[in-house]
DNA sequence: GGGGGTTACGTACACCGTACGTCTCTTGGA
DNA sequence: TCCAAGAGACGTACGGTGTACGTAACCCCC
């Protein structure tokens, strides 16, 4: 049956198959190799070692999320895309998207993203410090409502998974007022929210300079 | 010499030190039985399994976080005060800044500071639904910005930690361009740019309803 | 034809979480 | 006072992990 030789790649696509499927706490060598019809060691010939193999995972996903931008468009509408489309993140690899955020990627994958998206500001009348600035608080709140939509922070619902479980109305009234509330968390609308909230606050900054367009 | 008998208080403070000390990895149920001078079964006397003990100490540093709420200040100072109080984690315990972070705590720990906020921003003016949302938009900043003081989230330097290692200024202009900016990052700064930003957000916010102080 | 490089793979080692059984010590009740 | 019962400490053992190392098969180029 000729099976495919390995490859670095094969073998990325592999881990991210077998994330998918039953998380990242059944990834390992040996499950990786056996996945794929090979010895453990084998793999070594073309990933140094475990840690590389998961950066070369959250690199992969990284660089699969597709950008649209539109230089001609008004730059609030190019900064919607923009944060938009990370949540392609969580949308197609939910249980990848812990090792996307958790390592920092050095590889073109992860600058181009930012190049784009300092390109996009500066265009909106940002100088370069607040530029940067304002790509990290954008980051930070893509990084945070990306855990947030794959569960690995919580959406503050007071029960979480089985039994409803009363709060305790008198030790925290609000959240016990509030609990269908806390209860479900539309990610799509919770999203859009914030995008929209930080774009309207950038827009009214008073060090970005009206005009470029 | 009378060694303190062993206690679920004693092994978390000693796995809180050793991640401090050696990085989340190097915690094992071993090592953190030698470390106190007892057998590695011994543990579980008063731990039901590593992950309950990881809880424990997620818990344990989240509980640690002092609040000072002044009820009678104006409710903008009110959320100021309460978002610094959680970069206390990053400051106190960095390498368990992570452990907080991605595991949902169903405890008073974690409840606490979700009622006192929204208590908070009904205070000022929002509805359930949009305290909710307000929150979890803070949340989320909140999420982001301590991962990345902590550095699992990269802060877009290019360079990382070793050599310069110079971004071809061709394909990434603006990041070239930037590389200053980039490499440097003022935690605090950036902390407080994007508190104060989401609150004159929320301030102007049209779903807020003026008046209630 | 022979040598060198690449790849697959088996074995081995140190370490991991934890189930289970045992031994010791403390404590409450008769 | 004595004994039963419980709790805590701990040794052993099992099945898992990442990977260093050695070996054997293959292909390509001289």
């Amino acid at each position: 049956m000729a099976t495919e030789p390995l490859s670095r790649a094969r073998i990325i696509a592999a881990a991210i198959d077998l994330i998918e499927r039953e998380g990242a706490d059944a990834v390992s060598m040996r499950r990786i190799a056996a996945e794929l019809g090979f010895g453990v060691m084998s793999l070594y010939n073309h990933v140094p070692n475990k840690d590389a193999l998961l950066n070369g995972v959250a690199e992969t996903v990284l660089s699969e999320i597709e950008f649209t931008d539109d230089p001609d468009a008004h730059w609030t509408d190019r900064v919607r895309m923009q944060a938009r489309a990370f949540r392609q993140i969580a949308h197609g690899h939910p249980r990848s998207t812990m090792l996307v955020v958790s390592r920092q990627l050095r590889s073109t994958a992860g600058l181009l993203p930012v190049e784009r998206a300092l390109a996009t500001l500066r265009s909106a009348g940002f100088d370069g410090v607040h530029a940067v600035r304002v790509l990290r608080m954008f980051i930070a709140f893509i990084v945070g409502s990306l855990l947030r939509e794959v569960g690995v922070t919580p959406t503050f619902a007071p029960d979480h998974r089985h039994t409803v479980e009363e709060v305790d109305a008198t030790l925290f009234p609000e959240v016990s007022a509030l609990s269908s509330l806390l209860r479900s968390c539309d990610h799509e609308a919770e999203y859009e929210f914030g995008v929209e909230l930080l774009i309207q606050a950038i827009a009214v900054h008073p060090q970005r300079r009206e005009g470029t367009r």
